[in-house]
DNA sequence: ATGGTGGCCCGGCCA
């Protein structure tokens, strides 16, 4: 079972390269974030005509979530369940081959003093609530998506660089740490404990060619489905530019593969 | 390392 997260920067634009990506990896599910689409022009009729169900959750421009899955795809929820939306289309869940699977695209916070950081911060709080409201740690449960939030220092490619920003400050990696508390391990950690492997590069100043990057985007997997975990890789290959000409998102995608 | 790019969609805003 290979479980997928990428924020594709805009679905519009990256439809071929996602398409070529999913295609030559067959991932059972792959969790999307920024398809800055609405609902009626999720494509979802090219991912059935590579065999996967999908469900979509945004209002075009910004934001929006989406999850694909060749293992079946049941009970979407959209936001975290309330009617209206008022937090920004940036969650969506569905069961997936047994699994309770969530695409997340947590709020950048632009800066420690702006309100989107506070927003941020109540966003995770949020999250945190409503894991708890709705599963037992024992339920198999993955979130996945782009938090916006490195783990840790070995995240980032220099701490120092980011003294008094957003991704690595306390409060933030506290909310996600409560998070983790919850009943969720950060996969990737575990096989690659080093650190120094990103998942997201700045587009400007060659920065993925420089390596100036940070990993951002997270598998969070419970008990039961991290016990079944064998690899979890980042394919820096997708922050290329595709053999066809097609321009890459600025993160890749990764993949954590259950046994 | 506050922007040199790239997405939204056409004038800035957002990441």
């Amino acid at each position: 079972m290979k479980l997928a997260t990428w924020n594709v920067n805009s679905l519009g634009a990256r439809l071929p390269l996602v398409l070529e990506w999913a295609e030559a990896n067959a991932p059972d599910v792959l969790c999307m974030q920024e398809t800055k689409l609405a609902d009626d022009a999720f494509p979802s009729a090219a991912f059935a005509a590579l065999g996967y169900d999908s469900a979509h959750h945004g209002d075009g421009q910004w934001n929006g979530v989406a999850i694909a899955s060749r293992v079946g795809l049941e009970a979407p929820l959209c936001g975290f369940g309330s009617r209206e939306d008022v937090h920004g289309c940036r969650m969506l869940a569905a069961t997936c081959g047994g699994m309770r699977v969530h695409s997340v695209y947590v709020p950048n916070g632009r800066s420690l003093d702006s309100e989107h950081y506070r927003f941020k911060l109540e966003w995770l709080a949020r999250l945190r609530t409503y894991l708890a409201e709705h599963y037992d740690p024992g339920d198999a449960v993955a979130v996945c998506g782009d938090f916006n939030i490195a783990p840790d220092d070995a995240d980032v490619w220099d701490p120092a660089a980011f003294v008094g920003a957003t991704h690595v400050s306390e409060p933030e990696r506290r909310a996600l740490g409560e998070i983790l508390d919850w009943g969720l391990e950060d996969t990737f950690r575990r096989f690659h404990p080093e650190g120094g492997i990103f998942s997201w590069w700045d587009y400007r100043a060659g920065s993925f060619h420089k390596g100036l990057g940070m990993r951002i985007d997270l598998v969070l997997l419970s008990a039961p489905l991290a016990s079944r975990a064998v690899s979890a890789e980042i394919d820096r290959e997708a922050r290329k530019k595709s053999p066809k000409g097609d321009k890459p998102s600025d993160h890749t995608v990764v993949v954590v593969e259950l046994g």
